[in-house]
DNA sequence: GACAGATACGAACGATCGTTCTATTCTCCA
DNA sequence: TGGAGAATAGAACGATCGTTCGTATCTGTC
């Protein structure tokens, strides 16, 4: 992977163009707009991905690269089931509030949830390996005595992701300043309805 | 309310529009489009609103309306309490998979998180009545003995928000074929931590 | 230090955007 | 029936969109 110049800018456009996505859309990005941001021509921005479809899923691709580093990975280390589930969850929320315009691939999923292609594709894919990812956790949860291996992981997953979803909507158009409160409590009310009883 | 021709074009304007809005997002509207569509003339739609920060807002009002007709009204026909509640989450369910586009403010929640104006303004004080109307169900279904009064109704609004927003992701993105089922599961279980015991 | 290829620029393309005029056409009441 | 005012149309505005093309500048290699 040789780090010429041009791959240096395609990450400078990419990084900026993931933070402007997160908060005015990928479909809301323009090349004129981030070509002024970074300083560059149109054209010698728009070489670099030959389509905005290219530029959005490759910005898709980046941010995927970042939720991996920021939340899946660091997640990873904890101690499989129960505590890898929250750790998840935790840097899940962290991921959330850290982000300007909040997450990306929430933002996204709504944004493409009408427009065939392979944005939407792209962003099906993630969604899926994100719910199988906590699914499974689960599963190993129930494999270590932390929940009731009676119940459906993938219902588990479901309804997590709501959560997050809810958190999403009071934390960033609500502005309710309980939303931390409550997603905390309905987390732990999840959480154990699957504990072993 | 004199039904003169001005206001009939207006009406069918905006239906057209908020029926396109929930599919490509209230942003994503164009003047030419839907000029084009109803077979006007773009000034002369453009008349009838002056900005289109205006036709914006007026969308939301429309669909607001339609919601009250649709979600809101059939469902205070219900008992009060419990089956007030189901009838509201079941209408609002029914509302999600009638329209095209999703749920409009659900799309126009995440559209416009990040964009303070009049349109941001109307769309919280919507989402607020609507949370508000369903913690007022509970409350009144504390007071019917349906649910323990100990809890916090606002809480349960709160998770119900996010039951509906899974189910959203898990329908239009994911186009999950269990998602009625997961959802109808989620609710049955929120309500159960609800009930007095 | 010259050459080749990668990288960036500037100008222009047709299309569409929201918006502003002026000029029609319609509607309805005196 | 004629005239006022509402409703629509048509043309044009400056701006911006994604994209293309030809040209210049840079970078690294022989």
């Amino acid at each position: 992977m040789a780090t010429t110049r041009g791959e240096l800018t395609r990450q400078a456009i990419l990084d900026h163009a993931a933070g402007l996505a997160a908060q005015i859309g990928l479909e809301g990005l323009s090349i004129g707009r981030l070509a002024e941001d970074l300083k560059l021509s149109k054209s010698g921005l728009f070489a670099h991905f030959k389509s905005k479809e290219a530029l959005q899923v490759q910005v898709l691709e980046t941010t995927r690269q970042q939720f991996v580093d920021r939340v899946v990975k660091p997640g990873l280390t904890a101690p499989r089931g129960e505590p890898r589930l929250r750790a998840l969850f935790d840097n899940w929320l962290a991921w959330g509030r850290g982000n300007a315009g909040g997450c990306l691939f929430v933002n996204t999923a709504i944004e493409f949830d009408d427009r065939p292609g392979p944005v939407r594709d792209l962003l099906v894919q993630n969604q899926r390996d994100w719910l199988d990812l906590l699914a499974n956790t689960v599963r190993a949860g129930a494999r270590e005595g932390h929940f009731d291996p009676e119940l459906d992981p993938d219902q588990l997953a479901h309804e997590l992701y709501g959560i997050m979803l809810g958190w999403t909507h009071a934390a960033r158009l609500l502005r309710d300043p309980k939303v931390e409160e409550r997603t905390r409590f309905a987390f732990e009310a999840l959480l154990d309805r699957y504990r072993r009883k």
